[in-house]
DNA sequence: CACTCTCCATACGCCACAGTATGGAAAAGG
DNA sequence: CCTTTTCCATACTGTGGCGTATGGAGAGTG
């Protein structure tokens, strides 16, 4: 696995240390557009796309408006860059996973599993859908979802599903991890790392996917 | 069916018609609580929890705030008396549906089916799951999904599943329901009317639902 | 050393919305 | 008909966020 929640978002350069009583102040003494990117990321995955907001994030960073409308002329196109760099970086994710498994049906048992890792990809997802109505996010959700879903059909047409039926059971594969995400925003199922949870995950892959 | 998308939200009264160019005018004179709380869920059936804010939704209603505070004591008590007021019809609808079919196949069916009538409901508690992370809304969602998921894991049992397989079962089926409304948010789902639509619903009730 | 360019602090104006205060019109009750 | 109660309009304060203007410190460069 190339990724997991420590290195995902890689933990970026921090502010030179002024007056903010903060324990993590090292590295370099400027921001980069980058390191405003990695930490909206980081408060959409907290909490949620709306609390993306200059001033907070600034006070957040330990540091001023200032710095933020030098690196970004708004904050949507924050946002922007944000998502694109996000949608950049769970691509290269999906690739990665097609690369390392051979078998379809291991590559779909893995896109389950994968839920439980990568956990600030997946915070952001989740974050993401609930925004969907968001004019800047919907594209972002809808070319990840396609991506994802296409993976997915593309597994099951290995295992023997026609065109038509493998389209589907990707639908309802895919629907199957989006309610589970709004389910665990709901704190409504097993802990990830619970027997409960392996037992519950046994359950799907039963009865979704195929013995191969 | 006891309850569709013209009758689920009575149209409530209206305003007086002051000074608004609207073609609503009628009925009663003066607001109640409860169009204010019809209104509310449109709006959040429309745009989301956030959209429910006091000053648009007197605007929305041709009224201005006065009556907004005479009613209640804050938006967080509209939120409050709105949530409870759909919890309720959400409710009634469940144990309308237990009664109306005997066969536990055919109360899964029903299930599934429904989302392409009850519209409103369906939008205001897809609207409510993008606000999970919302204090007041997290505990309905709560309440209605466990209410839901029991009625599901019910029909089951009575398929020939022990409790935790049906428990399990419910959930998956559940989720199934949760990741579509995410994809119908996306408009990534084909249209309730079209035929590919149905083909993917008889997918979706042939991979879950046991034949019975 | 002076000069420029990079990055940030500070202060400002603007707007949207929450909630309060108060008065007034219209219906209800006597 | 007069009074009380119900319901709403208007005007106000306060808060929080967006975006702008401007100046200043520090590093890099001649």
């Amino acid at each position: 696995m190339a990724y997991d929640a420590e290195t995902e978002l890689r933990s970026g350069r921090k502010k030179p240390t002024q007056n903010v009583p903060q324990a993590i102040s090292n590295k370099r003494s400027t921001l980069s557009a980058a390191d405003w990117e990695q930490e909206a990321l980081r408060v959409i995955a907290e909490q949620g796309i709306a609390a993306v907001a200059v001033e907070p994030l600034a006070r957040r960073m330990g540091i001023t408006k200032g710095s933020f409308y030098w690196h970004f002329s708004s904050r949507e196109s924050l946002l922007e860059q944000a998502l694109i760099s996000w949608e950049e970086h769970d691509a290269r994710n999906l690739s990665a996973s097609l690369g390392e498994l051979s078998g379809p049906r291991d590559r779909l048992i893995s896109f389950f599993r994968r839920v439980s890792r990568e956990g600030l990809t997946h915070e952001v997802y989740s974050a993401l859908c609930a925004a969907a109505d968001h004019p800047q996010v919907l594209p972002v959700l809808d070319r990840v979802a396609a991506r994802r879903m296409k993976h997915i059909a593309q597994a099951f047409t290995e295992l023997g599903m026609d065109e038509v039926e493998a389209d589907h059971h990707a639908r309802l594969t895919y629907s199957v991890y989006l309610g589970f995400l709004q389910l665990q925003r709901q704190r409504q199922v097993p802990a990830l790392s619970s027997q409960n949870f392996e037992a519950y995950l046994d359950h799907v892959i039963a009865t979704l996917i195929p013995k191969g």
